[in-house]
DNA sequence: AATAAAAATGCAAACGTTTTCATTTTGAAA
DNA sequence: TTTCAAAATGAAAACGTTTGCATTTTTATT
């Protein structure tokens, strides 16, 4: 009477219905899925249809639990609501779903304790290599990492000297290089709208070549010109026109694109022509500061390649152990000047 | 002299070692996890600190085999690189986070065959239950998940006979609310710019909304407004700015805000004044239309709400097999109105 | 046709938990 | 103190695969 004692519950098929289906033992299907050109063709063939007939779907989670790897790989960034990683997250994902694996993602929001308690979350599920944003990162979650010898890469920033593998650009040269150019327009007045830099290396480096930029060309920015601005559009902007209501810099340079835009909309509101009554420049160059009016000028970080590389970087590091040469991607950075800046001509300025 | 025969390799303790070091059996801490109650205090705190000492992190796989909860949702969308799901996405991925659960994601790009695929790779992952987003879905994807009782939950998109059980908004609705908005305000000369409907019913519903109140108020619309444009501002820019050099409707209706941000730098690319010469509107009200200059007039969707209401009901199907009431969620739409839109006085229109 | 080597397949023991059932311990009532 | 029920814990059998080793089948060689 029953009979039906292999059959999983819930009447999804298992291995062992294939294989009986079939006529072969569970062995030679799992060899199926995983190392097919061990079986003759014509076994192929009839596991191929019986697995299609059962509409059979695999249960990695069982095989992981044998071999070592879960086909999942984590990857934990500050915000997901946000234009500045969401171009690098769907670049990873693509690339590891081109190689039949899935990406878990969570958002810390710049909190190391909560990224601390992901890396942990994750690591319950087994996941085959993670990707951290920045170099800031709790010790126990690098710990656990490293015990279990879970492949990690920190993405989005690049050092040459950096503990961890990592993808990424020289974010204190994307610092430099906008520094540079508002420099050689001519700007002297100039005001920094930058994120905290708490926790966040990215912002940290791109302020530290900044204001090295400023030194040599013996540039001292008031205190009260360099303003602390979160990572959105509606609060940039608002802090700017407060800003620019009391203060006039001949130009703003911004942490992020998202400030930048932030800045732009203020001077519209304020009825500042940008860039002739103010030159306004960004870092990052995401999808859409191109279009803006006038074009946001920026330092462009190539998030795309970002995600696709940090993926091919897990997926060599977990498959084989080894980094792929070269050991640190440092990812190209280039200035993109657009509209949105000017060479400072006398009637604008303080 | 191999007596570490428990221990698992890679040095990482495994509930066995905790159990030995706390002087309990493998059940103990296995319940020490999963009912803690069911434990005296002094157990549990042995446990607790023998599982600190070790550095131990549970394998949830090894009991995802059995008991039937592997701890992960899925959620698919046509695009992460993209506002409009963002805060959606984010929102779904910390509630579960709340719950001590995990997010797998991945994105479609609209094709609906890779929908299936990505479902199925879910699937081989034993997620506890997974969101869509829309109606429109394979019917093989419909089928692995019946067959396996895997909760379903489709969301952005309402319909009180839907299939599925949904959590959104009725997008026909917000069509008819952004359309009467500027019907009211006078419009006649109206172009469209939408996205394609295929694959897409959020669109196909919106669309239709318009449509009906346009057709209700006796305006027709050549077909040459009918414009089809992709999820991009770039690209919208370019196909506004191409519109409005041969033609000059009154107002513009977008399928979502992300075109009409491209139909705003249109304007102000071609010296355009809105809304004194053009009333842009859109639909979906994601974070940054707000901030614009002049703020976009839209429907808003509330994309938070969406994303924890979706987490919400996913928890709550797989933990008790029975839909949250109410059983379909329908959130609420409101219509902003900012400045992109304006009466429609002579010195205007075609 | 006989034999050896290679290729294909099967058997059964893991993998690290959870859970049922049985057993022991505890606490309360007599 | 006993006695009994309730609470806490332990022993061992799953869960659905993968893989090392053993066995069978095929192919190549003589």
């Amino acid at each position: 009477m029953n009979q039906r004692r292999t059959r999983s519950r819930k009447g999804a098929p298992g291995i062992v219905d294939v294989a009986r289906r079939a006529g072969v033992s569970p062995a030679t299907v799992s060899r199926f899925y995983n190392s097919p050109d061990m079986l003759k063709v014509p076994t192929r063939n009839r596991i191929k249809q019986a697995a299609s007939d059962l509409g059979y779907i695999r249960d990695r989670m069982a095989g992981a639990l044998h071999n070592r790897f879960s086909g999942s790989f984590g990857l934990i960034v500050p915000t997901i609501d946000n234009a500045i990683f969401a171009e690098m997250i769907e670049a990873f994902s693509l690339r590891l779903q081109m190689q039949d694996r899935t990406m878990l993602i969570a958002a810390h929001g710049y909190d190391l304790e909560l990224e601390t308690a992901i890396v942990r979350s994750l690591l319950e599920r087994r996941i085959d290599g993670i990707a951290l944003v920045g170099f800031d990162h709790g010790q126990v979650a690098l710990n656990m990492l490293s015990q279990r010898d879970v492949p990690v890469v920190s993405i989005w920033n690049y050092e040459d000297n950096a503990t961890l593998p990592c993808v990424g650009a020289d974010n204190r040269l994307a610092g430099q290089l906008i520094a540079e150019h508002v420099v050689e327009y001519g700007h002297r007045e100039i005001a920094l709208l930058f994120p905290d830099t708490i926790n966040n290396d990215r912002a940290r480096s791109r302020m530290a070549g900044v204001e090295g930029v400023l030194k040599n060309h013996a540039i001292t920015i008031n205190e009260s010109r360099k303003i602390n601005c979160p990572y959105d559009v509606g609060k940039a902007k608002k802090i700017a026109i407060e800003l620019l209501k009391i203060d006039r810099p001949s130009a703003i340079i911004c942490g992020n694109d998202v400030i930048a835009h932030g800045v732009m909309f203020a001077c519209q509101y304020l009825g500042l022509t940008v860039p002739r009554h103010l030159s306004v420049a960004g870092i990052g160059d995401f999808g859409g500061s191109e279009y803006l009016e006038p074009g946001l000028t920026t330092v462009r970080l190539p998030a795309k390649r970002i995600g696709i590389a940090a993926a091919d970087t897990l997926l060599t590091l977990s498959e084989t152990g080894m980094l792929p040469n070269p050991t640190n991607h440092a990812m190209p950075l280039s200035l993109k000047k657009r509209g949105s800046t000017a060479k400072l001509s006398e009637d604008s300025g303080a």
